[in-house]
DNA sequence: AAAACATATTGATATTTGTCAATATGTTTT
DNA sequence: AAAACATATTGACAAATATCAATATGTTTT
């Protein structure tokens, strides 16, 4: 996954009410119609916020009869994951001085 | 953390220049001078990238001198990651047909 | 003190973005 | 066929963004 698709799905998911729909579909396919009773935007605000994330390539568009019901795309968004689990902070397992994170460190392994 | 946290921390990385730079933070912190060697940009232009990434709480900076550190900050970015872990897909273990998929569902607990 | 160096800030500009009203497209119901 | 419904597209506009040149700030070296 290249640095521009990294930053097309970051840029997808940079919007909040974007980021509220990604999070409303946790499990479950919903239809524009089901979104937008629960988001403060107009009908064709929402198709553009759709269609943003559906070009990233996180979401999928389904169409049946009138609807167009949208999900999380479970392979790209897994391989988005990796990609930033890859990404990793310059702490090792403790901190410099010896003492007890309250946190673990970001990297998954744990180093290299 | 909150969706408005969250799509501060992905407008951080939706240009692909942040990308390349946070990418670059892996494992060791660099200053501004040795990220501005890779990059194909003036050097405001990358101050002003590396404001972004610290404002948005991602990156950490450690002023040494004439010199400025960058580095990831792991609980933050341990955080962010852990959210969306939270976010999940509406596939199974397997596919609707009973034939297994080329990759594991992005949901890391395998379902609630 | 002066020069060199690393980084930040300011000002300007072209481009992109989020939003809405109006309208179009296609489907289902009456 | 007409009405109702769900969604998409178009056009407009204010706000935000990425970029650079010029300049400022602060540090180190000479």
């Amino acid at each position: 996954m290249t640095d521009s698709e990294i930053a097309l799905i970051c840029k997808a998911l940079s919007d909040e009410n974007r980021v509220k729909i990604v999070r409303m579909l946790t499990r479950r396919e919903l239809c524009a119609c089901e979104i937008l009773e629960k988001l403060a935007v107009t009908q064709p605000t929402l198709s553009h916020h759709m269609k943003i994330l559906a070009d990233s390539g996180l979401v999928s568009v389904r169409k049946e009869g009138k609807w167009s019901y949208y999900a999380i795309r479970c392979e790209q968004f897994q391989t988005f994951k990796a990609v930033l689990n890859e990404i990793c902070c310059t702490d090792g397992a403790e901190s410099a001085d010896g003492s007890q994170r309250g946190y673990s460190c970001c990297c998954e392994d744990g180093g290299e």
